[in-house]
DNA sequence: TTGTAGGCGTTATCAT
DNA sequence: ATGATAACGCCTACAA
């Protein structure tokens, strides 16, 4: 493997200046035909590939987004956080990058190293989008002095920087209001995720309205937490299961721990919906490969990350615009778990 | 929002010249300890971010590592080819760049926009991966002329570069071996992937070495082709069955395409196991959530993303070494769908 | 149509 | 311990 070779070379071998070279790489005009042609060859033959970082710091711009997540520890242990939330996002960020050209450069936070990794994902990008916990509130908003960044699943009051989320809190409040009014259970109970996590805040806040709205008593804190990992729901139901009766229902945080959960159940001789309801959220694939297959709220993970780029977008262009904050619709997904035969419905609301 | 302050404001700010500036960011000596609280200071009142292009250009390295991958049409429409194993190999490329403190860029190239992008792409990274399908094999080798280049699941022979790809034949002969011995099977078929998948091919060999070793008939194509898809894998399935009698096995070029087909097989009224088994490779989530649970062939995504990356670290410190190849062992995992009742065995190879 | 030259923000080499 | 200053590779006025 050659060294890279510079534009410098180029136009020497092409016998014409930089500026020209330049000139036909950017497609710009200014340059006769046969020009045009000696350069082209010449490029190719050197395999000349011209640099990012010389380009970028000349325009001062990179055509690159950044996206910041969290992933837990790299020891490669049993307990991975919905990788497929991420990833769904992440391909929703690439895909509206990619058209209009511009690249995604990705980077997972684990703990404390994330932060020095962050910083340096800044210097590299034109703008960046972090997600929920992977970067503490105080080093978002002093990124956000010199880069525009969007906030996902963040509560966006906190940062009154551009954010997109999901309606998570009237998604749980339609599953269990599902839950209460067509099922006409009673004693139902939640398995939160992280404590911390913006995301498992809302949807208990929805589980909450929902019993309230039923004239139910309302609990304080989640009645299990399970870290949103499969392993996390099946040890969560197992500690339910050992301190009282089986509830009526019970409503995940999301669909992993849903389907730990629903393993468990199965141990314990106990039929799903039979003997006791299972919800769950985000509509993973998994959800619908399950049996029984999984009712749950479906989060339009892809949108958010198209979204959050548009914001971005439109943030480099017009760094004084106002702020925007877009939520976008959950559905409730009527499948099988909850004991019903599989209907659908909606819910959910926009934005502003 | 301010624009990006530079490394000139801070030295000022402070008293100090920019190379003061320059050595306190990056942890080298020869400063005082209250220069040093001054920059630091400076740095933070600003709100500093050092630019990656600049120091890209001057220390002619990025701390960025890139990842070519394939991805349908933007279109939005139904038909996703298998994100789950490109999510997980980008994983592993994160975690192992991230560990040396690299941040990753990804772009997925579809039909031809994709060229442009790898470009592009190329010219902002230390190092690139490129996964099957992504980009053309003379761009990859002309690309290789300027960057360190390691393919994945390429057939290796054909670029000559660093590459790394997972033991398909090995793993595929297995299951069918089991189909055939264990079970005694003797009509059995193939659904395979998109004609020109390296993957689906080496399967297909594999699947072949099989039946040629049990003096059964050998076919030259699959018998049908699903492109990978949960969707495509039920429209084969429809296929076969419209046109002769229920095989006694299905085996499946992935996941995706076995479940599909046990969507089909149901609504056949086709039992499985029973009437039909039906094995799958890759091992994705659905897997063992889909009932039957599905007999399949582990490849170990995450670590294919690890390797890549450290043949492309070792690689960029060493232009020259020798070229290297590695193959990871995949294992065979027996659950349900294959008639078994759940023990594992194992197969595959390592490599050079 | 084409060339010259300054600037983009850092790092690194010499001096001091 | 600190400061000038020349790269690094490209773009873009400004000239010609």
């Amino acid at each position: 493997m050659a060294a890279r070779s510079t534009i410098y070379e180029v136009a020497r071998r092409s016998g014409v200046s930089t500026a020209t070279v330049s000139r036909v790489m950017s497609d710009g005009a200014g340059f006769s035909a046969a020009t045009r042609e000696r350069v082209l060859a010449a490029a190719a033959e050197l395999g000349w590939v011209p640099s990012g970082p010389a380009r970028g710091l000349a325009v001062r711009r990179n055509g690159i987004v950044g996206v910041l997540f969290h992933d837990l520890d790299t020891s490669g242990e049993a307990e991975e956080e919905s990788p497929l939330y991420v990833d769904e996002v992440i391909r929703g960020v690439e895909r509206t990058a990619s058209s209009v050209g511009d690249a995604v450069l990705i980077a997972a936070t684990r703990g404390a190293s994330g932060r020095e990794l962050a910083y340096s994902v800044a210097g590299k990008v034109d703008g960046l989008v972090v997600l929920a916990r992977s970067l503490a509130d105080r080093d978002v908003q002093a990124l956000a002095r010199s880069l525009p960044i969007v906030v996902l699943a963040h509560r966006a009051s906190r940062t009154g920087l551009d954010s997109v989320g999901a309606d998570n809190r009237g998604g749980a409040r339609s599953v269990v209001a599902h839950l209460l009014q067509v099922h006409g259970f009673t004693d139902v109970v939640f398995i939160g995720g992280p404590a911390r996590s913006p995301d498992s805040m809302e949807r208990f806040a929805g589980f909450r309205d929902a019993l309230r709205e039923a004239g139910l008593p309302v609990p304080r804190t989640p009645h299990a937490e399970g870290g949103f990992t499969e392993a996390g729901g099946a040890r969560a139901m197992r500690g339910l299961l050992a301190h009282r009766p089986p509830p009526q229902a019970v409503v995940c945080g999301n669909d992993e721990m849903a389907i730990g959960a629903l393993g468990v159940l199965g141990e314990a001789r106990l039929r799903v919906p039979g003997d006791v309801a299972v919800t769950g959220f985000d509509d993973i694939a998994s959800a619908r490969h399950v049996r029984p297959a999984l009712t749950t709220v479906r989060q339009p993970m892809r949108e958010l990350g198209e979204q959050a780029v548009r914001l971005l977008l439109d943030r480099v262009k017009d760094p004084d615009g106002q702020r925007r904050s877009v939520v976008l619709p959950t559905h409730l997904l009527i499948r099988r778990s909850c004991g019903c035969q599989g209907r659908t419905a909606r819910s959910g609301r926009d934005a502003s």
